[in-house]
DNA sequence: GGAACTCGCCAC
DNA sequence: AAACGTGGCGAGTTCC
């Protein structure tokens, strides 16, 4: 318990700092980009309001009409124009989310979903900067009090979901944010460190084996899509791996099961394809796993969703047996005292699903990792009199704005604390952790990478 | 007119 | 038996 808090207190502290420092925001840029980004609402706007479907809804809605609002929506599409719909939502209305609105084929919608996405990037993330900064400056918020797993939260505004996979919405919202002048941003991830943590947990050799040499996304993908070879550098064939990492392995780690997994999997097979050109799905096809209408969509898939059952039972039972053996012993333990402790010296009590019980001490442990490395770069850079700052984190990342009369000093630094000082401090590690490091142009927004 | 809720969506 | 973990935030909606 007193290590916990030494840890937190300590990172309050490292936290402040980086407030303090905070980063540089171009604020006629974000000015420029607005305009921009209203410009092409505007344009998809008009376009909306002359299909059939603003009709219906002006008819429905009379001067109330919003078309921002997903009731209203919902309304046309599943009531008035009475189409089944594809996806319920937490309270079982029908759902208006991306996921459910590609599977309509209404025109009108795709535009929906285009002005969704601009205003999305103008309104939560341009528009907070611009609210946000003083003088062109801001400094977002890091708590350490908000998070039922002990992780680090983020506010006004949250650094820590700036888009990063939608590479034009990385642009432009990255392209605001920068170091200050004649300085560089510099980024150190831990790679993996959530499945390293469940090593250490766990201390499953399969799995321990896997984090260190294997690839199991790739082993994953292969059996999930019965593929005897498989090139991840392939364009086609990568997305297979895509497939058995986002689709199945992360879900299962989260506790997800095979019937919603079989779903994703499914996804990612149709932008799948084999070197010789053979669709995912096809493919699944010529292995008997699914059914294919003339159009080429799916007509059945139990069969695939048998196999992924098959799978998900070796995946828990023979692969990762250890994994599994944790997951029981922790969950009866949880049951018995009321609560499950971390290695970092936190203990989480209260209600919890199962779930939660066996993901809170695997996701805060690995933010512990990272807040331990960001509190002892703090102090060196204090105590070494570093020109370069410490000015945000994202739960497994830290950034440094940094003067490049520094950078190979602070790289040096950041592998050692994190891969060599960490693992002694925290004796619990028993796998190696590595770190990567990306470096930004000098004067380079966040958007922009160094080109080696 | 503000609090609390729903829905949707961005990150790890 | 159970069934995807952690957040923040914008916009709409409902309640008081």
């Amino acid at each position: 318990m007193k290590k916990a808090y030494r840890l937190f207190h300590d990172g309050a502290l490292a936290l402040m700092r980086a407030e303090w420092a905070g980063m540089r925001v171009d604020v006629e840029y974000c000015k420029r980009k607005k305009r921009l980004l209203s410009k092409k609402v505007n344009f998809y706007q008009h376009k909306l309001e002359k299909s059939k479907l603003a009709q219906l809804w002006k008819k429905r809605f009379r001067g109330k009409v919003n078309w921002n609002s997903n009731q209203q929506l919902s309304h046309i599409l599943y009531h008035i124009m009475k189409i089944t719909p594809p996806k319920l939502t937490a309270t079982g209305a029908g759902a208006t989310d991306n996921e459910a609105l590609e599977k309509i084929s209404v025109p009108g919608v795709d535009l929906i979903l285009q002005i969704r996405r601009l205003k999305k990037i103008r309104d939560t993330y341009l528009e907070a900067f611009l609210r946000e900064q003083v003088g062109g400056w801001m400094h977002p918020h890091f708590d350490l009090h908000t998070v039922r797993s002990y992780r680090s939260s983020s506010s006004s505004p949250n650094f820590q979901n700036i888009p990063k996979r939608d590479k034009e919405a990385m642009r432009v919202c990255r392209g605001a944010i920068y170091p200050r002048l004649g300085h560089l941003i510099l980024s150190a991830d831990f790679s993996g460190i959530e499945v390293m943590v469940a090593c250490c947990y766990t201390k499953d050799e399969r799995l321990i084996y896997d984090a260190v040499h294997g690839d199991m996304h790739r082993d994953m993908a292969m059996e999930l899509y019965m593929l005897d070879s498989l090139d991840k550098h392939h364009p086609g064939e990568r997305n297979f791996r895509q497939g058995g990492k986002n689709g199945f392995v992360f879900p299962q780690f989260y506790g997800d099961y095979y019937m919603n997994c079989a779903q994703g999997l499914l996804e990612w097979a149709k932008v799948a394809y084999r070197k010789d050109g053979t669709p995912g799905l096809v493919h699944l096809q010529d292995k008997g796993l699914v059914k294919l209408d003339k159009k080429g969509e799916i007509k059945n898939c139990d069969k695939f969703i048998e196999h992924v059952r098959i799978v998900e039972d070796q995946f828990w039972n023979v692969r990762y047996k250890g994994y599994t053996e944790w997951k029981e012993r922790t969950w009866k333990e949880y049951q018995k005292r009321g609560y499950v402790e971390m290695f970092t010296g936190f203990r989480c009590g209260g209600v919890m699903r199962r779930n939660e019980v066996l993901n809170i001490p695997i996701q805060g442990s690995a933010f512990h990792c990272l807040l331990w490395s960001f509190i002892e770069i703090d102090r060196i850079s204090e105590e070494e009199g570093w020109d370069s700052r410490l000015f945000g984190e994202i739960h497994d990342e830290m950034l440094i704005d940094t003067h490049p009369e520094e950078l190979e000093h602070i790289k040096k630094t950041v592998e050692r604390v994190t891969t060599v000082e960490l693992p002694k401090a925290f004796s619990w590690i028993i796998v190696p952790l590595k770190v990567e490091i990306e470096v930004h142009p000098i004067d380079g927004c966040w958007a922009k990478k160094e080109s080696h």
